[in-house]
This record gives C-alpha cells, sequence and structure tokens, in this order.
DNA sequence: ATATATTGTGGGTAATAGTGGGTAATAATC
DNA sequence: GATTATTACCCACTATTACCCACAATATAT
C-alpha cells in the first residue's frame, strides 16, 4: 500500500554497510514510478544531509533550472552548486543505492543511516547529527512554524 | 447509522496485542468512505498520542506540504516534523491496524488502548496517562475556553 | 429461546524485506 | 599489456511483516 506514485513518508533506519550501501525502504521503492526504471538521483541536502530524487523528479528540476538566466550570477551559483554533487545511482537487486564518498563524508554518515521521506524527495542522515539539531528545533521561534500551521490544518 | 463520511466521534477500549495490533471500532471503519481503500495513516500527535487519519485526508495535507519550497530552512523542517513519524497502516481483515515500535514507544501504550473519535481523525491513548491530563484539564482557567467559545456555538 | 451475523482477540505460516559477502566485469594505473 | 582497484551483479541467510484461519464474545434476527 503507497501514497501516490513519487511520494516518500515516515523514517526508516539501515545500516550503511562497508562498500557505501544503504537500504531504500520497501515502500519507498514500491512507490516510485516505472518510468524511473529503478534509478535515483543522489546529491547534497540544503542542511548537511543527503537528498535523494527519483529520477523524473530530478528531471523536471533540471528543466527548471534550464530556465534560469546565466547572465545573474546568483543563478549560475545556484545551479552550480545544486547539480555539481548530483550523480544517478541505481537500485540492486535487493533495493540498495550506493553512495559515493564525496557524499559520505559531506553527510557525516557513518554506519547508522536514518532516513526520511520528505513527500518529493528522500534524506539520509547521520542520526546522531540529526537529534542534535532536534534539540535547537524545539528552542527555535515557533511563530514562523504558526504561521506554516494556520495554513496547513492538520 | 454514521454521520457523514470519514468522521468518528466517541470513545473505545481495545488491547494492543503481542504483534502491535488495535483494532478500529466497527463504527468508524463503516464511516470510512470507499476511496481509502482500507488505508489509514499513523502519526505521532501533538499530544502524547498517536493521530490516524482516514488516507484521503492525510492526501490532502500532503498535497500542501508538495508547495512548500525547500529553499527556506523553516519549510525544511516543517515538512520534516510532519510527515518523519507517518506510515500508512491497511486495516485487516479483521479491521485491525498496526502500530510500529516508534509509535508504540512515543505514546506509551502498553496493552490498553483508548480510542478516541475526533471529529476528522482518530487518536490513541494510554488510558492511564490521558485520565491524568484529564486532571489538569479540570484545573484549566476557563477564560482560555471564551476565545472559542465566540467561534464555535455549542 | 435459538439461530445467525458481526465484532474483537490470538496465533500460525508463507512471503517479503534487510544484511552480508563472493565473484565477475569494468575502469584506472603503471 | 599487465596489474590493481573499483564497481556492478549475484547468491544466501535471517528477521520481519503480511496474510490467513480459528475461536470467543456480543449483538441481531427469526
Amino acid at each position: 500500500m503507497t501514497l501516490n506514485k513519487n511520494t516518500f513518508i515516515g523514517e526508516y533506519e539501515y545500516t550503511l554497510d562497508s562498500k557505501g550501501r544503504v537500504n531504500i525502504p520497501s515502500k519507498f521503492r514500491n512507490s516510485l514510478s516505472k518510468d524511473n526504471k529503478d534509478a535515483l538521483v543522489v546529491t547534497r541536502g540544503m542542511d548537511k544531509c543527503v537528498w535523494v530524487y527519483p529520477l523524473i523528479i530530478w528531471k523536471s528540476i533540471e528543466n527548471e533550472l534550464r530556465k534560469l538566466s546565466s547572465l545573474s550570477s546568483i543563478n549560475r551559483s545556484f545551479i552550480r552548486n545544486t547539480v555539481r554533487h548530483a550523480s544517478i545511482s541505481k537500485l540492486d537487486k535487493q533495493g540498495r543505492i550506493a553512495l559515493n564518498q564525496n557524499i559520505i563524508s559531506f553527510s557525516n554518515i557513518n554506519k547508522n543511516a536514518l532516513i526520511i521521506g520528505m513527500v518529493n524527495k528522500i534524506e539520509i542522515w547521520d542520526p546522531k547529527y540529526l537529534s542534535s539539531i532536534d534539540k535547537n528545533f524545539n528552542e527555535i521561534d515557533s511563530t514562523q512554524f504558526d504561521e506554516l500551521s494556520n495554513k496547513i490544518i492538520l
């Protein structure tokens, strides 16, 4: 049972093995539409985590980037930083993807990998680092949150 | 006889079995519209309890989240904290759903599970914990209700 | 009151999911 | 071209989950 296609929710903890592979939760895999052909795009997140997109979602992002004029230096650096660390990774027969060394050291993932569904993408975190963030999070001025909560009724 | 579709009222007490399954009251099940396909979304409540949404209600929440740009860090943490503990659970043939370990320990439900209809969603509580909260409730300064009474006529 | 359907609880089994490691293919280096 | 390193692909084991059936308790109908 899944949501819409290419949609991810929930949190899972897996291990990064000695070959740099992490499992992708089967619920996430089942949500992937066929046209992804088991391919995901792995890149750096805006936070210190890994972002993983279904290939076809990534393609639509690329098309958005294509529209940004390179005359603006902001645009150029935005495009550069969004794309330079991205790479395609195919799911193996067991449903894992391989992370390259660059992305592993960026996200500081060691042995345990916390995988979080973020609706249209997947995040992979070092669990310890995320929980240290969470502590601060509770201390954040909650007014910004309240504004969002007023728009989205849970 | 039920109310509107996907609407829940009343309170029931069931047991959480050794496999983490709880029954959903048949009145609630009968209220679920067909398009849910017997699927519910289970997540952490704002209180120390479990929130359960009909799938289609959850999808509308999810579609609101989809509109939020990940360029904003407040958006990212809002999405993350809203969906990371959510998971889809299908009613089994006997009308139960399975709660995962994460949500069980969060809500502190042990053996007994108190299920409460909350109009558009369902709450599941540890009965002992809820009754300890109820005591405080009676001690709340009733002026806090005055604001609400302007909006809602009972 | 008896029969029939519905509801709630428990448990067994088959299928799926997750983890680790081996080997072949490919790429990089000398 | 030979050697080494890296990556891709395959297989095997274990744990977990999904699915099924059985039964008791309650409610409904005859």
